[in-house]
DNA sequence: CTGTTAGCGCGTTCAT
DNA sequence: ATGAACGCGCTAACAG
């Protein structure tokens, strides 16, 4: 603060009464003269008088303030969770200080310690890539912080949870794609690390199997990230091999978008040739062409209600509890980019 | 906070010292003695001590937290101009608290409020689009509070200033347009309450005078928002006219798709017989077919020189100053949607 | 080298 | 209807 704000005490002393009269005033006690409140309140406007919030949060013990941290903010995804979660606090007059730990572990940890001393009334956490050590988010549970895991899983953390169910939305897109008479499904997969990937990746090896068709090496290629440049080399490879796919199943949009580029430009024809299903129904994925076919994920609501189960645990005194773990609906959207 | 976390009083009882040496151990005083500096520090690190930031402002009058207001948080500019912001800022151990306006001014000055009693040090604000009285602005500069407004201008209003030089962005695509030919090019604009898009339109129509060509009405559609749908029923519009447009300028890079869209389903080929040039250079842009010629913004940049000028001002005395205004260059990126 | 005191801004007893 | 005293957690000034 670059210049003293005007406290209540300005406001007694310029009134002649007690700090303590202004604060009643201020705060519609019912034992004061209107005639004091009147004059408290026109000078507290007066003088742009706001209350101290630091002050109120170290006498309350509580911020009103939730730490959300998330890998990135300017994907899609997580600025539209992040969209949701603002949402529901928003209502509740809480506030909402965002980190990004840039998937980096240590960056993490570091925004933990920071909104710890910070004092944030709770966490809404979804994991970096490099996050395999859950110590620091153990610790926050220990310390009866609450929290939040979202999107991605921290597999032996108990704590709550709420995620998107991946594996029933690829199982619909892998099914979709054998229902129109692909038999040569590759899949693009993402890193290995996030649980989100695994199960994308588990549910196309799913359904290959459960209709007996075979589950190649050849086929799965892991990408190196969610853009269309880490699409690139995969499809490349994948269009070299000595029996190309018929239908290519991505991590993401934006390696679909990458996919259908390469393929596009080897005067191959979509979905006649090579159907293709990507992840995630970006803003922009119904305007290329063809369309892409995609999952949409219910990304607002995901937000709105790890915020709602945060904010349950939040204004629950610290008692023991059972942590949940909620799932949401995806859901197959299919449009020109497969058959 | 849902449990008593550990203060130095804590510590202190339990090392019979007095709250006042736990603080010096912690804060490598010289005048302490080494023993009890590493009996404090294994015990705060046993208890997991974290000072309370709080307190800490409260005594120093000093949040060391940064207010940033946008209108949305969703697209590409926006996001990542945020990092650039948040890049700075972590740099200087600065913490970032982010606000969406949504666009609605009662929403950002709700924000200014809410910000103003945690006691941000700073603001770095890109107003909204109704945000044409400029009270809530102007009572934080009379209360000296450091602010930066970014990206869109406030007229009157006299702080410092980062902006894009949209016209110069917009005059060089225009131009380019006009040297490869087009005659008849329609500009699709943005809501004339946004500063940003009247200098693209302004450059739009400096760039035909410059070169003799007529300002036609009929080729200037402001256009209801910055999505793909928005530049649905502007095109349509354009390809129904008499004299449909050679060429289309469009406010961003969102319409453009929209517009490309159109074009490709009326059965009309970019760029042989229309040329089209959006801004931005939004992430897929070079993936659309043909692929999207932009004007790229240098949006990290943005972020980050907001960031830089607000510190200095928050690190130096609140002595007057005159608000300075700074400018960053975009560029014309020619793809394939331009001849 | 360490303890005591005071105060940052506020709301809440307990008095009056 | 109002005031005085206290304490949230911390550091700085002053003693010793």
């Amino acid at each position: 603060m670059s210049k003293a704000r005007t406290t209540i005490t300005d406001i007694a002393r310029e009134l002649n009464i007690s700090p303590a009269t202004v604060s009643r005033a201020l705060n519609n006690h019912p034992a004061i003269s209107r005639q004091t409140r009147e004059a408290v309140i026109a000078l507290a406007r007066k003088l742009n008088y706001h209350p101290n919030l630091l002050a109120l949060s170290l006498l309350r013990k509580r911020t009103n303030t939730i730490g959300v941290i998330v890998p990135e903010i300017t994907s899609y995804f997580f600025s539209s969770v992040i969209g949701g979660v603002q949402d529901l606090l928003t209502a509740q007059g809480m506030n909402m200080i965002i980190g990004q730990s840039n998937e980096s572990l240590e960056e993490e940890k570091a925004l933990v310690e920071k909104f710890t001393s910070i004092r944030v009334d709770g966490f809404l956490i979804s994991p970096s890539r490099e996050t395999k050590d859950y110590g620091h988010l153990q610790v926050l549970k220990d310390s009866l912080f609450p929290l939040v895991i979202f999107d991605r899983d921290c597999e032996d953390l108990e704590v709550d949870k709420v995620f998107v169910d991946e594996y029933r939305g690829a199982l619909q897109a892998v099914e979709y794609l054998i229902h129109t008479g692909c038999r040569r499904i590759a899949h693009i997969a993402g890193s290995a690390t996030l649980s989100t990937a695994r199960h994308r990746l588990a549910a196309y090896r799913d359904a290959l199997k459960k209709y007996q068709l075979p589950v190649l090496d050849d086929y799965i290629i892991e990408s190196s990230g969610f853009t269309p440049e880490a699409g690139i080399e995969p499809t490349k490879h994948l269009l070299a091999l000595p029996e190309p796919p018929d239908a290519i199943f991505t991590v993401n949009d934006g390696v679909a978008i990458g996919a259908m580029y390469v393929i596009k430009e080897a005067g191959i024809s979509i979905p006649n040739e090579i159907s293709v299903i990507g992840f995630d129904d970006e803003p922009y994925s119904c305007y290329f062409k063809p369309s892409l076919s995609t999952v949409w994920q219910p990304t607002y609501e995901l937000g709105m209600l790890s915020a709602r189960i945060l904010m349950k645990r939040v204004n629950a005194a610290q008692e023991a509890f059972t942590p949940k773990v909620e799932k949401l609906f995806p859901e197959l959207i299919i449009r020109g980019s497969s058959r």
